[in-house]
DNA sequence: CGGGTTTGACCCGCGC
DNA sequence: GCGCGGGTCAAACCCG
């Protein structure tokens, strides 16, 4: 009797749970299609550089948002560590994967603004004082914290292409590290203010890590549109957080609950890990796209100097294959650094791709639980991802691009074909930014023939 | 010749 | 105040 009462009680809380999830789940897509929707919108008046706002916007509209919904967040997230640890049997949420990825493609050209206030920047005419005016807001929106994108790649290029333009203007040695900084600038248009930096890990030369700071002020080309939502979000991801956060494995924070979730899935790929570091001298959240995806999720301590990894040991897993990276990752950034080969090895699992919807989903459903300041950043981080998904499939810029810029399309070659015909990137996720692929006939990188291929 | 790179000098913040 | 180190400038140089 009270074993099948208590049994009866268990369903009851499972249906329950099931539904719960539905609704948490069905929520974070809307709020994901609307925020693209924006996005897309803001993107139609150009002249409005109002990226900041737009992030501080967005960090309050999902805070009404999930606070009605007043879920706890440790009993979410022990729920949630529950239906991981039973390996997901049970999944309710069936038309996950269908339209979460639509409508994406176009997001803000962006990395984070960010002031420059302090620079001098007194070369192309915009004196130091005139220039407070237009990106004042952003430094005064988020004082002190000025973020910036670094993105761990194993590359023997000496600079990894992202579908902009740079122009290097400067070198110099860092310390602690025997290969040179380099100092590029973005070169897209006149004033832009991205700046990012490009160095050598010391202990592994064959990582290549670049930094990116601050917000592109110009259209971008559709292969850049994939790096820059996915490090918009990164640094939302970063801004957004707890203030408090630290270096080292940030299990508590939602950025962690993000790539952790995501790894601890049955997903095979996910080997993006994110990193946050606020003891550097500006916050940065480190992007690591060096690792296979068996290997265990690593949080590398990332301060003014790369750091070895000190509370997660399995990070280091070299690749003698060197500049390639012998396995499929789905993440459009990541893609964007994969040798050529790799995207039609991914691209040919199109279940992979539903599973993969599948995870962003739950993903989201992790960091919210985690953390519900955090889902504004984490959501565009998720869109971020679902836009470059869409490339292969719906973005029409990106698939112009790729039609532009790769003579044989590499267009994940039918990959995209997952009979799933109406949703826009359902399918091809992994093999997604097609524009970076191929060009060349080289098998180095295929982004190399990005830059060459968008001027 | 125009645009990008190189490289030493310079500026500035920070810690001592 | 001083030295150090990160970041930037800009003249010289290179290259197509």
């Amino acid at each position: 009797m009270e074993a099948s009462a208590v049994e009866a009680e268990l369903r009851r809380v499972v249906d329950e749970n099931r539904r719960l999830r539905g609704m948490l789940e069905e929520l974070t897509r809307s709020y994901g299609t609307l925020y693209q929707q924006l996005l897309q919108v803001t993107q139609n008046h150009p002249h409005q550089h109002q990226h900041p706002d737009l992030m501080s916007n967005r960090s309050s509209l999902p805070h009404t948002h999930l606070n009605t919904m007043g879920a706890p967040n440790t009993s979410t997230r022990q729920l949630l560590e529950a239906r991981t640890s039973s390996t997901t049997q049970t999944q309710p949420d069936a038309g996950v994967e269908d339209e979460a990825s639509d409508g994406a493609g176009e997001a803000s050209p962006s990395g984070n603004n960010d002031s420059d206030g302090k620079r001098k920047m007194s070369q192309d005419g915009t004196a130091p004082a005139a220039r407070e005016n237009g990106e004042q807001a952003s430094s005064a929106e988020l004082p002190g914290r000025k973020a910036r994108v670094s993105v761990r790649a194993r590359s023997e290029a000496p600079m990894i292409s992202d579908g902009c333009q740079w122009r290097k203007y400067g070198q110099k040695m860092a310390k602690g590290n025997p290969c040179p900084r380099a100092y590029y600038r973005c070169t897209m248009a006149v004033a832009c203010p991205v700046r990012k930096q490009v160095q050598r890990c010391a202990e592994d030369k064959s990582i290549l890590v670049t930094t990116y700071e601050g917000h592109h002020n110009h259209p971008l080309p559709p292969a850049a549109t994939t790096m820059a939502n996915t490090t918009s979000a990164a640094a939302a991801m970063l801004l957004s957080g707890p203030a408090t956060s630290r270096d080292g494995p940030l299990l508590g924070h939602p950025a962690a609950a993000l790539f952790h979730h995501h790894h601890a899935t049955t997903i095979p790929y996910a080997s993006t890990m994110a990193t946050l570091s606020a003891s550097a001298p500006f916050p940065t959240i480190t992007l690591d796209l060096t690792q296979p995806p068996a290997a265990g999720g690593g949080l590398l301590g990332h301060g003014g100097l790369l750091q070895r990894p000190t509370a997660v040991g399995t990070m280091i897993h070299h690749h003698p294959a060197a500049a390639a990276m012998p396995f499929p990752v789905p993440s459009p950034l990541a893609a964007m650094f994969l040798p050529q080969r790799a995207a039609p090895a991914a691209a040919g699992m199109p279940q992979v791709a539903r599973q993969q919807q599948q995870a962003v989903m739950e993903t989201v459903t992790a960091a919210i639980a985690a953390d519900p300041n955090f889902t504004t950043a984490l959501a565009a981080a998720i869109s971020s991802v679902m836009a470059g998904a869409a490339g292969g499939g719906g973005a029409h810029q990106a698939q112009a691009a790729a039609a532009a810029t790769t003579p044989r399309g590499s267009n994940a070659s039918g990959v995209a074909g997952e009979g799933n015909g109406s949703s826009a990137g359902a399918a091809a996720a992994p093999a997604a930014p097609p524009a970076t692929a191929a060009a060349g006939s080289s098998p180095r990188f295929a982004t190399q023939s990005c830059t060459t291929s968008t001027t």
